[in-house]
DNA sequence: GCCCAGGGAATCG
DNA sequence: CGATTCCATGGG
């Protein structure tokens, strides 16, 4: 719920549950218990340990934040938040979508171009393909209402498709690199492809600069993020974003 | 009606 | 270069 994925809900009951990597699940968490539905022990290991960044030693990055006395109380704020491992293609059209947009209306534009386009499982749609929006007009688009944003979704899909994004420099060109790489699309810039090198090929150097950071940065880091935050400045963001709109909120 | 939202392209000086 | 304007849509 911090706007990294969009896909995810909170119940009643306090479990989140939500479509990721083509299976819909239920996670509930009571203290220290973990408790997962609709998927296997055996995926769930395989597959959403990595998604949800819990093979990451979380406590040694968050002492290393807290080297910083404003970061340490970011942190301490909302201790729970990790940066998800998402795929990549995924990733890219959702912050396409972001843009210039808030996050309860991005949730439901993703949601609509999943029920229009992806494969529909038992009880939900998969996240689309590639293939599927590459042959699309943006005007194919307009149930999804998505705006102007309809040009920018087709065209990040047939450049994929065409082998024009190359995923070794997105996930291993230094930073500068990675970025001008995602932003031959048109509709993605410096804040789309930071999102998608931080959200998608797990680039934790990357530090998406939206309002709500710039807010945040200008009234709590005047001076730039501290030097012992740089190596995972992209988890840093996290923190500081979620604890932004909890402090700093206008709306919703 | 106005303002804003996990921005970016086009245009202008 | 930097600054401004426009872009669809929906909620507050």
């Amino acid at each position: 719920m911090c706007g990294q994925c969009f896909r995810f809900s909170l119940s009643e009951s306090g479990s989140f549950s939500g479509v990721a990597l083509g299976r819909r699940l239920t996670l509930k968490q009571e203290d220290d218990i973990l408790s997962v539905e609709g998927i296997s022990r055996e995926v769930f290991e395989r597959e959403y340990i990595p998604y949800f960044s819990l093979d990451m030693d979380y406590a040694a990055i968050k002492e290393q934040l807290s080297d910083d006395a404003t970061m340490k109380r970011i942190v301490a704020h909302s201790p729970g938040i990790r940066v998800l491992r998402q795929p990549l293609f995924e990733t890219l059209i959702s912050f396409i979508l972001s843009q210039n947009n808030n996050i309860k209306r991005i949730a439901g534009l993703v949601e609509r171009l999943c029920i229009c386009f992806g494969e529909k499982k038992n009880d939900f749609f998969d996240f689309p393909t590639p293939r599927s929006l590459a042959v699309l007009s943006p005007e194919h688009l307009g149930e999804v209402r998505c705006g102007f944003r309809d040009k920018y979704v087709v065209d990040a899909a047939q450049k994929w498709m065409a082998g024009r994004i190359d995923g070794d420099i997105i996930r291993h060109a230094p930073l500068y690199e990675a970025r001008q790489e995602l932003m031959k699309i048109h509709g993605v810039g410096p804040k789309v492809a930071d999102c998608t090198l931080l959200f998608g090929a797990a680039r934790f150097d990357a530090f998406p600069e939206d309002v709500w950071i710039k807010r945040a940065m200008k009234e709590l880091f005047p001076s730039g993020l501290p030097e012992s935050a740089k190596p995972y400045a992209g988890i840093a963001q996290q923190y500081i974003f979620h604890y932004a709109r909890q402090h700093l909120k206008r709306n919703q």
